[in-house]
DNA sequence: CCATTAAACTCGTACTCCGAGCATAAGGTA
DNA sequence: TACCTTATGCTCGGAGTACGAGTTTAATGG
């Protein structure tokens, strides 16, 4: 009855959010680094245990002085699931406040009808609400494709189109949270990988086109509809090349197997990933020069976006790891002649990417603790115990 | 003693920055936008009013019931310098917390050396400081030119070079709040103007290249070293043009008077604003032509922007509006075919900035309130009365 | 002139966070 | 082993904020 007061649980959702940010800190830390007293870090730490949002062990001691505790998720506290939906598979984990996995699956798709697909996924939310009841208070999904508003447009799988993706959580009344998964992996990448601590981050992965997300602070520029990040869809390219999306001169097709095929006058490949592979195996010059051609195009491409958006860090994801490692010299110097020359002196470090394949599925729990640590989120659960 | 209690004075600051970021906003509707309660807000604007922050002025009534006040700048409340540093001229205003206007002036440059121009910049300081004594709180300055850490990169005119700001309130003890000058007309018109209300604004300005930025909730995405916004070197053009950033294919190339020159196959133009003016007043075939081929290259640019950011809406000012206006038919249909597919249903907005030539300077009154508005500046400014 | 309406004001209360002082559990040292 | 040092946890009283409930006030409308 005293919960919709102004801030009642504004300090314990801001220790919460770091315990889920940085896992295995300490109280000590904790208050320290919200600028707390340590008499309202054992208040509100108390509270926090009492509506089992935190457990408290014992840290191992350092240097001289009281030891401190580790904060950790309570065992009966709120979880979360999160899912990882991929063109031929799909993953799932359970997570708790403090970003650890419960359990985790892999599973193929036997078909990739839409419907049977998203039944899969609205079974796993069901399988979880059975097994930790009120508990699950969360579900994180990650799409490969465009979003916007939780539809699922321009799936790089022609067979999801137009997908409402709410039905995954139909019924169940636990919140959805869904993001695309190239952004989601950036957020992972910002929040624990090669960019933490960056204030602005450029992630870019390269599969079938590219996606990325621009990061600030950890936070995703999502854009109007959510459905930013497509730098794969800039005229970075030759005019006269016309993009499936519908405009011309895309950075996209100039940066993946496709665009290796088209180089070789191959037919345009199935897998482009694999081909990909396959290209990079190959020691021949006419291989050599189309993987070159491709590597100049991301490379100019990224010193580009570097211009725009003055990062801290650049992380690449996917191919772009394997290409660049192709041909490093040479992605190098088009990287730094592609820049302005007042950057050139101090350039954002390109770095691969941490978490790589689990990437979304990291990011997609770092979504859902978001929300689970939120101070409605923290009142409500707090309301019930 | 007490202000360094946490959140002494946050929700002062909160209706603070609410009066600044829309003036003539009544106490009733402030208490509702922040949800308080009609017993707090009676405190607080009590306690905003006792040091002399905000006075209150009846509302004339609308409705039935009890009239409210107006919540307007205290007479002897805090102000800030704003300044606007051109190419050929430098305006300069003081504006109270209501984002009003007390003063303006405007004044040519007699020599554009840089000390001497820094110098009256200075002066405008002191005298503020003189007229307005400890009132004076911050100084907003908007520049043309590439930032990096309060000095001036790469401005549009030679002679301002590598040039530390910071000389400009050096020994006043004034807070000095520096902004590029497309930057700062973005943020005003995500405030006050054309994009007001939007979640994702694009704002881009054609003058001597192209300046612009990206805004979230009204707050430009400012980079690592808050060296963002140049879209301008982002490599939309034609690869084998030289760009003077030391880059490549730059838009800048394709988009402004000396992209005209080159169509036109004149010489570099002295003063690319008028002569594009110029070229513009004609209506023979070569002339229209090169607009075509500039304004083509601008709504191809601008479309890949809003492919990457999926923006609410695009504000343009500067020479863009004229431009836009010169083949309207032809921009709208190439902004419209370089956006992929399934954001042509609803495009974003492409509108003209309503500010235009105040853009910077009412920009920099919003840096510099944001700074008079946070928690700490209203707690120092508490502490002396 | 009175009912209605919206908002301001008053007052007692719940709650948060703090500082000061004390207690405690480790390492370090003689 | 006893004592010092250090970092932290814990307890308690106090300052201060925001709230809810109830009351008052100033407008409109019939």
């Amino acid at each position: 009855m005293t919960s919709s007061r102004r801030g009642q649980w504004q300090t314990a959702a801001e220790i919460l959010a770091r315990v889920s940010r940085e896992p295995g800190i300490t109280r000590a830390a904790v208050a320290q680094a919200l600028g707390l007293s340590s008499s309202s870090a054992t208040e509100v730490t108390a509270k926090l245990r009492e509506v089992q949002l935190v457990a408290e062990v014992p840290a191992p001691s350092r240097r001289r002085g009281r030891p401190t505790t580790l904060l950790r998720a309570h065992p009966s506290g709120p979880v979360a699931l999160v899912l990882d939906l991929r063109q031929s598979n799909w993953r799932s984990a359970v997570v708790t406040l403090d970003g650890s996995f419960l359990s985790q699956d892999d599973r193929r798709h036997r078909t990739r009808r839409a419907e049977v697909v998203l039944g899969h996924l609205h079974s796993a939310v069901l399988a979880a609400q059975d097994q930790y009841g009120d508990r699950l208070r969360a579900v994180g999904l990650a799409v490969p494709g465009t979003l916007r508003e939780n539809h699922l447009l321009q799936a790089s799988a022609p067979e999801w189109f137009e997908l409402d993706l709410n039905t995954v959580t139909a019924g169940t009344g636990v919140q959805l949270l869904v993001g695309n998964d190239a952004t989601l992996s950036g957020v992972a990448e910002a929040r624990t990988g090669a960019a933490a601590g960056a204030g602005t981050a450029l992630h870019l992965i390269i599969e079938a086109g590219i996606g990325g997300t621009l990061l600030i602070d950890g936070v995703p520029v999502q854009g109007a509809s959510g459905a930013a990040g497509e730098f794969g869809h800039t005229p970075f390219g030759d005019r006269s090349q016309q993009c499936l999306c519908g405009a011309r001169g895309c950075w996209n097709l100039e940066i993946d197997g496709r665009a290796l095929a088209r180089h070789l006058q191959d037919p345009d490949p199935d897998d482009p990933h694999a081909y990909t592979q396959a290209i990079l195996r190959r020691t021949d010059r006419t291989a050599v020069r189309a993987v070159e051609q491709v590597v100049t195009a991301i490379a100019a491409g990224l010193a580009g976006l570097a211009n725009a958006h003055d990062p801290d860090v650049i992380t690449l994801g996917g191919l772009a790891v394997p290409l660049r490692a192709a041909a490093e010299e040479l992605f190098d110097r088009t990287f730094l002649e592609g820049l302005m020359t007042f950057r050139r002196t101090a350039p954002p470090p390109v770095l691969a990417a941490a978490h790589q394949t689990d990437g979304p599925l990291r990011g997609a729990a770092a979504l859902a603790l978001d929300h689970l640590t939120t101070e409605d989120a923290i009142a409500t659960w707090a309301a019930t115990r």
